[in-house]
DNA sequence: GACCCGAACCGAAACGTTTCTGTTCTTTCG
DNA sequence: CGAAAGAACAGAAACGTTTCGGTTCGGGTC
């Protein structure tokens, strides 16, 4: 192991420069009020030195910490095979980076400790705000955020009154233009595998899915819980497929789910998309991978991180910016969807 | 917007509970130096009050950030599907959380971006210690951060002089267990899938491909880049199987290159395993997902993390850890691998 | 009874910035 | 020529901790 050497700190540059360290920073900083000659003194003496500021006198002296809090819920071998996450945590960084803040990135596995980990990055100032996503009925972080008056933005929360600004993406037209889609296909009876009911993206595709089928004169009776996993869809498989109303088609709450029914659906004899059509939700790369290639409604989790951090960074600087809703999600066909035979 | 309420800080405690302000500390961190029953008063005023200390003053007393860096270079598209990556975080949370350590991600594009990040992570102090993944052959990280005397950990480092602790999973006897048992199914041409030259994991599995091929007396010939990804899998499906020496299996350097061959071979008529017996490299879970489900060589990316964490946490700790080595990859068989026919 | 020792506690420095308030000196204008 | 104004810089406080060195006080030892 090497070892560390001295700091150097702006004292050093100060004294090397022969000013006054409020000087130095005055001068480091883009400020005015040092003339040209020692601001181009200070600046060649900080690099011959190779100065750094410290992140943390910095932090300290700024009451910012430069860096914004996402706490992931997850199973941690659920987590290798999560299609939201990684794309969305691409949208975040490349929206702080050139603006020098740095996530912080937590994971979970209950949903009191997901809890307790947004409120103990709030309340120790760890970073300057937090991303709210997979939000639950009656979140537990909503009230006590907004409580302690701590930045924060929702992706994707419940309509109606929500204390923070939000970023939303709709599923809605989506869902409805491939239930429609189904229905001309022919297929009549379409069900759902959902996600936790507890959470408000569950929910949201279950009513949308209901509305649907109601607008094209169909029942919307038969769903089940996938649990947003593939072992959850393909338990949905065998629930649906072996069960008396059999159905023609199946609309997955997510492609993963999607893609453990599909799989399921085929180890049991059905064909698809001969026997049973299936359309997934997200739009994960994986999707295409498959076979049948999965039909599904792509969303844009890169997008939503990218605007969803610019909310974030402009509530941190106490602007008052709007919501952002950004472009709906569009309805991808591949081979898992056909006409009823 | 909610409006942000006022701090408490140790000094509200302490004057709370009439003491000075260095007592409160040391009662609150349970340190000896305070009678109980003054701890147990500055105790219960911190909490009544809702005292959370402030990251940002311990952070610069302390001289320690309390967060460790991981810089990802991925494209922002490709990290979706990416297989190490959540796992590997998964690990690293697993052991950091617990000991109040945060994780700093980012993600880069490009590779002289990769250096920079991990640079000023390490000189802003803004972290007290980076992973050192996915090295390259002369990775420029490396040497700068050794310069610096910064904690850090390699993952999966070549073999030789390395100036950080590191953690090691082989899978050279992986393949060659793969290599032996295509050999034993009569395959005599056995195609490699690379990845990016540049990278040290690459070399290790090209140069553990040709090893194992000479040990059963095979020629080690054709080696197409696949790049790590699908479509790298799908363009070496292109150049092989419409080529002169057509493999009859083919392993690939990582899962998602092999199911991108695996599809386009399909998609040119052949048929797997019965024409080409292909196999990936990390096992990630979409592996069974797909059809034929893909035998792969299963690494351990959560148990790497975490042993990675843990190392690099004693490293900043200023202890001299060994090395770890875990438990090397294992080859797990499925269907896209067959006897030849 | 003088002395010493340790427990309990306090004050202040230190961590490395930024920023606010002064101070000095030059310049300009009446 | 004197005063006012402004530019350039300096000093110190503030951010919120931890820790080091000192002080006080009570009790035990000889």
């Amino acid at each position: 192991m090497p070892t560390p050497r001295e700091r150097v700190t702006i004292i050093d540059v100060a004294r090397e420069a022969g000013v006054a360290i409020s000087s130095a920073s005055t001068a480091l900083n883009g400020q005015p009020g040092v003339s040209e000659s020692t601001r181009d003194r200070v600046r060649s003496v900080a690099s011959a030195l190779g100065y750094v500021p410290s992140a943390r006198g910095r932090a300290l002296s700024a009451k910012r910490a430069y860096s914004v809090g996402l706490v992931v819920e997850r199973d941690f071998d659920i987590l290798e095979s999560d299609p939201f996450f990684g794309a969305f945590i691409g949208g975040i960084e490349e929206y702080i980076a050139p603006r020098g803040y740095v996530l912080a990135l937590q994971i979970t596995q209950d949903s009191t400790l997901t809890v307790d980990r947004h409120l103990a990055l709030a309340r120790s100032r760890r970073v300057d705000g937090v991303f709210l996503n997979e939000i639950k009925a009656d979140d537990a972080r909503v009230a006590e955020l907004a409580e302690l008056g701590f930045p924060a933005v929702g992706i994707n929360p419940a309509v109606g009154d929500f204390p923070f600004p939000a970023v939303r993406q709709s599923g809605t037209e989506a869902i409805h233009e491939l239930v429609r889609t189904l229905a001309e296909l022919d297929h009549r009876r379409i069900a759902h595998v959902s996600g936790p009911p507890h959470y408000v993206h569950s929910l949201e595709r279950i009513s949308a899915w209901r509305e649907a089928m109601e607008a094209v004169g169909l029942q919307a009776e038969d769903t089940v819980n996938g649990g947003f996993t593939s072992d959850g869809g393909r338990r949905a498989a065998d629930v649906l497929m072996t069960g008396e109303r059999r159905p023609t088609a199946v609309f997955c709450a997510n492609d993963l789910s999607a893609i453990g029914f599909m799989n399921r659906a085929i180890e049991l004899g059905f064909r698809v998309p001969e026997d049973v059509s299936v359309a997934g939700f997200d739009g994960i790369n994986f999707g295409e991978h498959v076979r049948p290639t999965l039909s599904t409604v792509r969303t844009a989790p890169r997008h939503l991180g990218r605007e969803a951090a610019r909310l974030l960074l402009s509530a941190i600087d106490g602007d008052e910016a709007a919501d952002s809703t950004i472009a709906p999600a569009r309805l991808v066909l591949r081979d898992s969807v056909a006409r009823l035979r």
